[in-house]
Formats: C-alpha cells, structure tokens, sequence
DNA sequence: TAATCCCTTACAGGATTCTGTAAGGGATTT
DNA sequence: AAATCCCTTACAGAATCCTGTAAGGGATTA
C-alpha cells in the first residue's frame, strides 16, 4: 500500500473524515492533510527535493476563497503543476462535480488517475479508488458512468462564446458585431441565431432566459 | 454536555468526520449517524416513544438524490417535522449554504438554534456551536455576518414567483395570465414589468437574460 | 464533373421585450 | 380633509427575439 499520501481538501470535517478513512481503513503511515492548493504544493516539491517523494495525492477540486492570498484557486490547477513536477504522481480526486465531460477531460488532459464523487458511498469508493490506483489500474465512481450515457451533448467553443455574452446581457445583434470587430468567424446574426436555436433544442429550453438559466444551473457554463 | 445526539449528513467522509469530533472533542455518549433525512426523523419519532428523546440534532440542508425512495428531500423540511413533534429539540444546521437571508429565515420560521458553514474551520466552530446551543445560547458561523452587511437587498415571494416562470420559459404574459388563472395577486402584465425593471437595476442586470443567469450563478434562485 | 451535404449568411414577419407616460386606489402624513 | 407616497394597472412605440425560407460556398462522394 503507499506509505506517503497528501490529502488536499479545504472542508474541515471532510478533510478529517477523510484523513481517518485513509489511515485506519488502509493503513496509510504519512498522511499529511492540507486545506489549501498552495500548501499542498509546497509539500510535494519540499518532499520532491528531499528525495521523499510523495505516491499518491488526494484532491479536492473546489476550494473556498478566505483571508488568505492563494496563487492556486482549484484543484485542477494544483493537478497541472503537481504533474508537471512529477510526473509518476498518482492523483485521486474527491469532489461533488457530477459532469461526465469535466471528468473526463481531467482523465485525458491532467490524467488524473481515479475519480471519487462525494456522497453517501464517498468513503467505500475511496478505499476501493486508492486500492486500484495502486496497482495501477483507474477508479471512475460507478454513478459517473450511469450520467455519461444521458448528456452526451457538448458545447463546442463557438456555443460558449457566444453564450458567454448572451449572459452579460448582449442582444444577438450585439454579439455579431462583436464577433465581426474581433475578427471571430462565423459572426453573422442568422448564424448565431440558428446556433441558439438548436441548443433549445437540446437542452429543451423556449427561449434565450430559460437556456441560460438551466445551463447556469447545470454548471456548464 | 449532551448525551443523545442525531447526526444527518449525506456525504460519508464529512458524517465520519463530524462523528469524529462530536464524540472524541465533545464526549458525546450517543451519537446516531444517518445519511437520509426520513431515517432520522423516524430515530427522532421512535426515541421519543420510548421516553428517551434526543437533544440535539445536527443536521445538513441538501441531501443528494439516489435510489432510494423518500418523502423527506431536505434539512429544511426534517427540521420543520422534527420542530412540530418535538419543540425542545435542539438543531444545529451545518452546510453550504451561506446566503445570509436564507440562515435567517432559518432561525426566524424553524426556530433553529445554531448555524456553522462547512469550510475550513467547520469543525472548530461547530465544537463551538454545540457548546453555546448546549448553554441555551444560539450560535451562527461568523463569516455570515461578514456577508450580512453586502446583500441587504431581498428578493421578495412575489419577485420569486416572477422568476420562477420566467426561468421556465414562460413570456411575461404568460406568467401573467398564470397567476390570473391561479388568483395570485398582483398579476398584471404591466406590473410584473415593473418587478422585473426594478430588478434590472438592483442585480446591474441588462435583460431578462442576464438577470436569471446572475441570478442562477448566485444561488439566489 | 456532377450531386449531395453541411455550414454560413441574408431577409422578413409575427411575437415578445423593454421603456416611458399616465391614471387610479389605498395607506400614511400633515 | 388634503397632500403625499407607493403600488397596481393600462397603453404604446421602438427594439429585440424567434422562426421560417432561401441562396451561396466549401468539402465529400458518386
């Protein structure tokens, strides 16, 4: 089992919860508990440089604003620079995101190595995600997979752009002609028209307000 | 100190590690962990039968959704079933959740007596709580009087409703012929206008659009 | 080369939104 | 009682949204 795990989660009772699953239930020896990205870091490269490595890291993926100044604000960040700094890191990650495409692309992109959704099981799945990685196979919550099948949709960079000033309150017209002055194609007005109105399609929304609001609820934009 | 006490918390690492502190810092002599609402209403309903109540509940506001069936979704409604059975009972709310109006409602209609935000000193403050809560006193985590002080504008029941239709996809007229058809008052379509322009200018919103989206974004609906 | 498909663009008309003016009624103040 | 304030309601015009039709161009296929 690893000997020398970092947990990185800035709620005081989970990250305790947490800390208790991985030493009593997997007998982790050097459990260091972190509450910001920053930290955590720091204890990566500190460990690094020692020639002490640490095996495996727990992360959650959002992390509170306080009083204290942080140059990493989300898990996904402190996953890109722990990466990128050692590379044969195993990374687990902890967190209420439930959307299949952000999951995956924290695979793909920062290959992360399982992926744990906190609720009633959060715990189980923990154990059974640690014991996996460590013999080198990926850990995906079971309940993850179930969702993958419904949402396959994705926005493409045209829908989030102008979806992005839809939200600030531009009119259709307004986004065209921003689109034309930065020089971004395809701008036309019936252009981005026809573009919305197959997202009403798809996310089965009447109008411009109700797409919004449902996305915005959603987390996906 | 309390000896019988109720714990509801959906997510298995933060149950664990509430349970942790209330029984390891607090003494707690009996501590009841639940993971749905329902559960613990029916360990509440159950104790009391037997003469042997419980004194404090400590419970979370959003439980996640899952195959099990229940009839209770929420902290909010186990606190008011709870509240009507057994009125001595003591209720610390501990969650998310940090929209100041709504803690105060809290406080104000379901008569709880401590509120602590989950962060990074959740469980120092929630040590805390049990202890003021314990000695008749009540207690609310103190980075929500920060936050007090920002937002003192509120959105009222008739606001609400607008907004609800409206994030439904409805027209204004449409909303307006709604409540006619439901005997709500106001129900104009000249008023309804006249909240939602007010609106505009209180959220710095340009349309209906962006309005709902910052709206969603905030949590406030 | 021709046929086909898909994306982009233009235009147009009916529905809806947004904003302003104005009138009426209830509550409070003077 | 009169004046004032606030909320509700009506109406109207300009801007915007939504939807449909249609045309043009690039890429793929036959």
């Amino acid at each position: 089992m690893f000997k020398k795990v970092v947990l990185v989660e800035d709620f005081q009772g989970e990250n305790q919860g947490i800390a208790e699953t991985l030493t009593e239930k997997l007998a982790i020896e050097e459990l260091q508990s972190e509450f910001y990205c920053d930290k955590a870091f720091n204890r990566l490269k500190v460990a690094l440089k020692k020639n002490e490595p640490y095996e495996l890291m727990v992360t959650d993926l959002f992390f509170e604003k306080d009083h204290v100044d942080r140059k990493l604000t989300s898990g996904q960040e402190l996953i890109k620079v722990a990466r990128a700094q050692q590379p044969e890191l195993k990374i687990i990650v902890h967190s209420m995101e439930n959307n299949p495409s952000h999951v995956n692309a924290l695979f793909k992109e920062d290959k992360i190595n399982g992926y744990v959704c906190k609720g009633r099981r959060g715990m189980v799945e923990l154990v059974n995600a640690v014991n996996e990685v460590f013999h080198n196979r990926t850990f995906v919550s079971p309940q993850l997979n179930l969702t993958a099948a419904n949402n396959s949709f994705e926005l493409d960079a045209f829908d989030r752009a102008i979806l992005k000033e839809l939200a600030n309150g531009l009119t259709k017209k307004e986004v065209s002609d921003k689109f034309k002055k930065e020089n971004r194609t395809p701008n036309s007005e019936s252009t981005i028209d026809k573009r919305i109105s197959k997202l009403y399609d798809e996310y089965k929304a009447k109008n411009t307000t109700s797409l919004l609001f449902k996305l915005a609820k959603e987390g996906k934009i």
